[in-house]
This record gives C-alpha cells, structure tokens and sequence, in this order.
DNA sequence: GACGTGACGACTGTCGACAGTGGCTCCCCC
DNA sequence: GGGGGAGCCACTGTCGACAGTCGTCACGTC
C-alpha cells in the first residue's frame, strides 16, 4: 500500500460546512436580498441541528452579509447607494495604505511582479462571477503584499459586503473589473510613485463605487 | 398610577449579556493574555448554559479579543508589538480618511465644535481606565461625524484588538491620551487644512504606535 | 361594524445530555 | 529503566427538546 493511497481526512466542523455552504448560498443569489433565513428550514436543508447552524449565521451576521430584523429573525442584507459609497471609499483608505507600505517595503519589485500576474489573470476570464473572483483576489493580494496583517484582516472583514454590493447591482459587462482599471495601479507600484499610486486608487474605487451604486438604486 | 412609574424592561438576551460580561472581564485585565476560556467554566459562573457562552465566545473570536487554540480552545489573545504598529496604521488610514470626510462636510464647524467638546472630557479625567475610555470616544466621535456608516463599523470592528493592544501595554501615564496631543486635530479640522489634518492623524497614531508597541515588548 | 379576546402556529432563546477526541498518568511487560 | 497500552479526565462538537414571545385569525360582544 502506497503512502500516497491515504489522504488527509476533512476535519472541518460542521459549523464551517455550513457558514461555508451558507455563504455562498447567498453570495450566489440562491437567496435574495430580504429573504427570511429560518434556522430550523436551514438546518434541515443541511442536514445538521439547529444550533450549528445557529452559529453560521452569527457569523454571518458580523461579516455584514446578514442582518437582524424583528425578534431576531435573520434575514439577508443589502446596501443603500448611499452606503454603497461609503464602503468603497473606506477600501479606498485601505487599499491606499496597502499601496503606500508595499512601495516603502523592500521587496516591491518582487510584489509589483505577483500583482502583474495576477492583472493578467484577470484578462483572461471571460465567465462573469470568475472575473469577479479574480478582482477581488487581486485586491486582496495588493494587501497581503503589504505584508500588513491588520490590514487583511480589515480588509477581509469587508469583503463580505462588498460582495452584497457587487452582485446587488450586478450590471456584469463592468468595465470596473477590466484589465486596464487595473494596470496603473501596479504600474505607480513599479515607478515608485506614492503619489500617483494613491490617486490610481481612490479614482479606480470611486469609479466602483459610482457604478455599483447607480446599479443598486435601479434594481 | 403614573404613566413614569413603569420604565421599559430589559429585553437584552443572555447571550448578549453574556457577551458583554465577557468582553468587559478581558478588557478589564480579569483574564490575561494566553489565559484558557474554558466553556464549561465560565457557562457556570455566569449561570447560563454552554451554548449560550459559546455563542458569545464566537463573537469575540470575530473581534479577536480571543484565538482559537488546539482543537478548538479559546485562549485569550495578545497582540505582538508588529502587529501593534499594523494594527495603528490601518486605525490611521481610517481616521484619515474620517477628517478628509468631516472637513468636506457641509456640518463642519458642527463638528469641530462637538470634537472639542469632546477633548475636553479627555483632560478633565484623571482615572486612567476613564482616561482611555474618552480617548477611544473621541475618535470613534470622528468617525461618526463624518456621517460614513461604513468607516464606523469598520473602526468599530478594530475597537477590541486597540483595547487590547491599549492594555497589554498599559503604561498608564501614557501621553498619548492628552488633551494636548488630540488639540492640532480639531484645530486642523476647523482650519479645512485637509493636508494638515491627514499629516496630524498620522503622526498622533505614529506616536501611539511606538509607545504601545514598546509597552508591549517589554512585557 | 369596530374592538377586545382567546386560540393557534411559527419563530427564536435557552438548556441539558451524549459523543468524540486528545492529553495525561499509571501500570505492565520486555 | 524504557516503551507501549489501557484507562481516566477535561474539553469541545453536536443534537434534540422545552419554553417564551409575537403575528394572525377567528369569534363573540357591544
């Protein structure tokens, strides 16, 4: 018998299954914006108790992606223009710090080069909900390389919402998630240039945030 | 019988209370950094069921006042002096970006007026843990101010890991926390000198940064 | 017909119990 | 003396059940 021939079993608890299985369920659009999440219809849709499932959605209820309505009852959340604005202006600070600590670290050179690659990526797809994934991750990645850890975290605990914001006002032929949206972002990363690299980013968020919202208030 | 006799009664949940006891024994010191929380324990000495607990131990979790351990166990978490300086520049780039925002309100001298009230509830203290609490509300106040409902609760969401950061490296006569020290913010929001306020927000937390970053590595 | 009232159903809040899993100790055997 | 199990203990993961609360609807009374 081969070593290869056993794997590694899955020990993840059934309540990540299901914050997991939840959370794409909504980020799908499996369930609407508004919809009532009954613990105990979810819990017999997953095939797990009350309780665990209880626990997802705590969860989900501080990533943003649900919200409390009358006597507790959970249902799924959703963002005002207004608010739509608000959020990508908050990742606009982030992403701006993220932009400044990777041009001051010393390994900028080596980052612009994953950022690149992963700008490609991005052009590559053709899939709506992949390019979308692949937008994020490199936003994402921009913060990772600042090599930050508080700022991925923050960052992360946004994303549950932008995702609400996204898919809400969902007009997929974005051209916010182009290629060349993204290319002078890593370009001043390159040439060094703080100044330049910061207004890239407050001008790529707020052109997001223009578009998103305007999305959200039509739908 | 007087409509005042009968005041609205308390319909917080266990868990909520719960969660606030908890919080507010970290907080406080009664349990140190790396300290076991263990469910059944604490389920007994608050009086409510495992469950309930849990729930609100997953909540902190999210906050990050504590960290999951082997197999599951919650200990209560601490923050490197690294991440500390992380964790003050994100709260930097938030603030910032919270005066850009007060400044181009149309509400500033409001506001201004309503923050300098607010420094000066910060040098009328003396108790150091009160001390800390105006200095936190000053600049949640700046958040809220800006009217961005986003950046408060992502401030919001970095409170308890600056509380802990705060505590772990509590040398209390801190000059972080002075009047003096948060003065040139007003004043620089009063001014509309956005430049000058951004500069002023980074250098308060700079400073923070290395006195609580310091603090903590001699701990 | 409008209003107060009672029963019913659908939720969530809370609890106690069972099961599984590592860590630890102690003992046996080599 | 050292290594390896067996057994025990302290934990968390998960579940099912009970209780309390609110919305709804039908019913009876003025």
């Amino acid at each position: 018998m081969s070593v290869e021939s056993l794997s590694a079993l899955d020990r993840s608890t059934l309540r990540e299954r299901s914050l997991e299985a939840l959370r794409s369920a909504i980020l799908s659009g499996r369930y609407r914006p508004g919809d009532h999440l009954g613990e105990v219809e979810l819990a017999g849709s997953l095939g797990v108790s009350r309780g665990t499932v209880r626990e997802a959605l705590r969860h989900l209820q501080q990533e943003g992606l649900v919200t409390a309505g009358n006597r507790g009852m959970l249902r799924v959340n959703s963002l005002s223009p207004a608010e739509v604005h608000e959020l990508f202006r908050v990742r606009a600070a982030l992403e701006g710090l993220a932009v400044r600590e990777v041009i001051a670290s010393p390994r900028r050179e080596s980052a612009a080069e994953k950022l690149r690659a992963a700008v490609e990526r991005l052009s590559d797809e053709d899939e709506p909900a992949v390019r979308m994934e692949a937008d994020l991750a490199f936003h994402l990645l921009l913060c990772q390389l600042s090599g930050n850890s508080m700022l991925v975290e923050a960052w992360q605990r946004l994303e549950g919402r932008m995702r609400v914001a996204i898919l809400n006002g969902a007009s997929w032929q974005a051209p916010m998630m182009a290629r060349d949206r993204h290319v002078p972002i890593v370009e001043a990363i390159e040439q060094g240039d703080v100044d330049a690299a910061v207004r890239v980013v407050d001008e790529h968020m707020a052109g997001a945030a223009e578009h998103f919202a305007r999305a959200t208030e039509s739908a």
